[in-house]
DNA sequence: AAGTTAGTACGTACGGTGTAAGCCTGTCAA
DNA sequence: TTGACAGGCTTACACCGTACGTACTAACTT
């Protein structure tokens, strides 16, 4: 069974926990998370799915893991420039990572508790606020409006990637019997559509929508940190 | 096996979608969304796994019911007044719900599409904010900019109930270590413990938390309504 | 060189999951 | 009375995470 014709040529090169969170990273990118099982995961490393648990304590930790790695990959933050600048510009970093994973936004919600690397990430957002003259209160109030976006992804309730993918005559159809029953948000869903006629790609643009929400944010709490600065 | 001594009598209380969703969110409220297994299930309802698909097609159907059922608990909207009180009586309305189900949140972001009910729900919010004076297209930023708010919870990262539930003097230890490592965060705990010493329960107030990020977009949104106006 | 020990991979097994397919029975219309 | 049928039950399957015991390997000790 085991691949062992020559012991000192086909050494399998040995796994260790770095392997194995990347190797789960990987596989969930490319065949989702739903994939992700121990048993596949050990396939994909040409192991038995009981090996893994020499590196990873289970299946929960594995995740935590791979979170860590995810989370890894965020740029550092730039000291230069006003707090707003800087940090807009993590966390569009912080977008574009989970962009490409699209799992792990979903993940990093279902962890019961922050790992360290997620809470250093959150410590040295927190200090450019900080330097940025904010109270420690008003950056408590702004962690909480940011919510997730401060890890770059915002909740989502529909997917409007591929809400209407259909023909244009079944487009049409299927348009009437939905203003019919939500005639407000279809008037959104026309106005999109005839904004972007053009553009290649149906449903609106992601990027600049998460953009005008973090703007919004960040305004909002520079005004309310040059009020409590001028009080 | 079956309990059917008298079969005049013992009669079971037949099945039916609206029995099987109920008991599933009775279930989850009380034991928790892990708990939720079809055949837990049918145990609940004194009847068999099986018996469930005859009134639903499968578990992601079920989890689609009790979305409905819990978002149909929510508050219709009133009509009367700014738009902003409008939606903010309702979000509040829809964040109690959320309460009452601690399992929803999770649940909705999980699910693929929005159901009718959810879609709904989305047009009637959307109604108030038209008859507010938004345009369409300030409308459409906004649903994305409160994002999961306007269903009533704001995606935490983490869980900050039960963060640090130990003794005061390992408290005190523990502080210190997580100091040296996430300065900037401490300083927020730190903080909020001295702020609620009196207070009982530790940890924020999520109400208030909830509340203010709330308050942030909605000023926001308005500041942007009243310029698009102007001009 | 021989013996010991720690680490790591393997195999098996257990109890859980969702659900497809077929059976059995009580209810009701013709 | 008979037939159809809806809605329950039973069985079975493929998958999951993981506890446990075994066996091989490499390094260190004597």
């Amino acid at each position: 069974m085991t691949a062992r014709t020559d012991p000192a040529v086909e050494r399998r090169t040995p796994l260790s926990r770095d392997r194995v969170l990347r190797a789960a990273v990987e596989l969930s990118d490319r065949e989702g998370i739903d994939a992700l099982s121990m048993r596949r995961l050990g396939q994909e490393l040409g192991v038995e799915a009981m090996s893994l648990y020499n590196h990873v304590a289970g299946k929960e930790d594995l995740l935590d893991g791979m979170v860590d790695v995810v989370v890894g990959e965020v740029d550092p933050p730039s000291d230069a420039g006003p707090w707003q600048a800087a940090v807009r510009a993590r966390i569009l970093s912080a977008r574009r990572t989970m962009l490409r994973h699209p799992w792990a936004s979903a993940v990093i919600v279902g962890r019961r508790q922050a790992s360290p690397v997620v809470m250093g990430y959150m410590d040295s957002m927190a200090g450019i606020l900080l330097r940025g003259g904010f109270s420690v209160d008003l950056l408590h109030h702004g962690f909480h409006a940011l919510g997730s976006r401060v890890l770059g992804f915002s909740q989502e309730l529909f997917d409007d990637s591929s809400d209407l993918a259909a023909g244009d005559e079944m487009q049409a159809v299927m348009l009437q019997q939905l203003a019919a029953a939500y005639p407000n948000i279809t008037a959104i869903v026309q106005q999109v559509q005839h904004d972007e006629a053009s553009v290649v790609g149906s449903g609106c643009d992601d990027q600049a929508e998460f953009e005008f929400a973090l703007d919004l944010q960040l305004d909002g709490l520079e005004r309310l940190r040059a009020a409590e600065a001028a009080r």
